[in-house]
DNA sequence: AGGAAAGTATCAGATTTCGATATATTCTGT
DNA sequence: ACAGAATATATCGAAATCTGATACTTTCCT
């Protein structure tokens, strides 16, 4: 995405949330804000600035792009934006996802799940 | 940590990779990147104004806090400052990455991880 | 019709990341 | 012992990101 490639590899939380929520589908904006809040158990809100200013950066990157508006001729609204991932955006949240994988792995190892209970 | 309550829950990425150095054992600043470093084959790298920025807050907000100098007799340097995790930073440690756990899994139930080659 | 809701968008402020720079101490080889 | 290299911590400003408030338009519902 430009600079945070040491730290995230280019996805940042907010983008990683939009692209999880566009994997199976595609999504108008507060479409995906629903999805996330609904994955996380509401624990994960995206506010307007950060979902658009985000959708903007995803698009200008080729992360995902403005899709052929297709769902349902029953419930839609002509002033949506419908986005999908682009090949490239499934790479790239694929990458971030194992790499979250790895930790996740390496956190079991290092006993950081034991010892405290649950949310 | 302080707003961002809603993408992370506090723990922003520097912060989390930062817990995960010291889960299994305290570390110096250098220590910490170096088994980021190592931890993801060479992906993650931690400026030292990531690094001391972050140990800052965290230390401030209580997760982690200096510890008493106590490694191998053999290779020790007085310059050293060791951190450790505090139960607080185990805790939230443990939180962010359980929500990766169902990040992933998800992931995994949208195909992400499929159709695509590995890194 | 008319108000409420949905939808997209922008803006400014606060936070975070990042590399360059600085400074001092310790280590290493001769 | 000495000098240069390496180690270690720390700060700074710039760039990127996140966030909530605000604005505006269009569509939905009674």
């Amino acid at each position: 995405m430009s600079r945070r490639a040491d730290l995230t590899d280019s996805l940042t939380p907010a983008a990683i949330q939009i692209l999880m929520a566009l994997a199976d589908q595609d999504r108008h904006g507060l479409g995906i804000v629903d999805e996330v809040e609904a994955r996380t158990g509401g624990e994960v809100k995206l506010g307007p600035g950060t979902l658009y200013g985000t959708i903007k950066r995803l698009r200008e990157v080729g992360l995902i792009q403005e899709a052929s508006r297709a769902p349902d001729p029953d419930d839609d609204d002509p002033r949506r934006r419908y986005y999908a991932l682009t090949p490239s955006g499934r790479e790239d949240l694929a990458r971030a996802v194992r790499r979250m994988e790895v930790l996740v792995h390496v956190a079991r190892a290092k006993t950081v799940l034991d010892s405290v209970e649950g949310p």
